[in-house]
DNA sequence: CCCTCGTATCGATGAACGTCGATAACACCC
DNA sequence: GGGTGTTATCGACGTTCATCGATACGAGGG
């Protein structure tokens, strides 16, 4: 479902001066944004940090609420915000809900994080 | 309008079970969402491209109202949140502003974020 | 000087967000 | 089946945010 986050969709936008084509159209930018806002909030950032810091790069609830210092009902719900961004995905395992980071999702942040730096973007000129 | 959010969340992580420590601490995870704050809306995230894509990789306010389509006074006020989160610079030049891409900002952000990433993590074992 | 142009600030408004307590859903154990 | 423990969902509440129109600020030009 996370497919598409490094988009270069080259739409005509050359307004009146210096018009090069965005390295993101309004489509990525929005898809883009989506996963910044997964990141957008401290407790989730933390929670990200910690799973991916644990035994396995896996950790349930039980062993989130307690460094972060939230009520479990929040945190379940920051971690279903992380899990629908791609961040993080969900496995049951008995009792427990077992939370990992997903591989090369961050990387993909990354990758599109890149196409916004000067360096990496088309050189407008 | 710095309100009372700061939850001090017992400084002690290792929790009950596997705890090892997070790759960034309660002040460090506040700081990186600032940034994805900044990054969390469509509009700011075309406007940074569009800056980033323009011909010296700079624009003035002009450029930018025209392509994401939003009334002057937003358009500022995301610029402002831009160079707040230290994304973007503004030069006044003339009766025009001009907002340029900070060279290595989004490199800094990218640096943060690879400390998230199971594969530069510290492994958790 | 006054007028025009580009930009920033202000005040308001509707939507989205983070948080909680209460409660439901689910899995195990006896 | 009843009891216990873990997690998700629900409803509510206060805060923050994105957006606009109106307006103030500042720089050039006649």
């Amino acid at each position: 479902m996370r497919g598409k986050m490094g988009r270069m969709t080259t739409t005509d936008d050359a307004g009146c001066c210096g018009g090069t084509t965005p390295a993101v159209d309004v489509v990525g930018a929005r898809d883009l944004a989506r996963t910044f806002k997964a990141l957008a909030d401290p407790t989730r950032v933390q929670l990200l940090s910690i799973v991916t810091a644990h035994e396995g790069h896996e950790a349930c609830v039980c062993d989130l609420t307690e460094p972060v210092g939230l009520s479990q009902p929040t945190v379940s719900h920051h971690l279903k915000i992380l899990v629908e961004a791609g961040l993080l995905e969900r496995e049951q395992r008995g009792r427990w809900a077992y939370y990992r980071a997903v591989p090369g999702a961050v990387d993909g942040v990354v990758a599109s994080l890149s196409t916004l730096t000067p360096e990496t973007a088309p050189t407008g000129a």
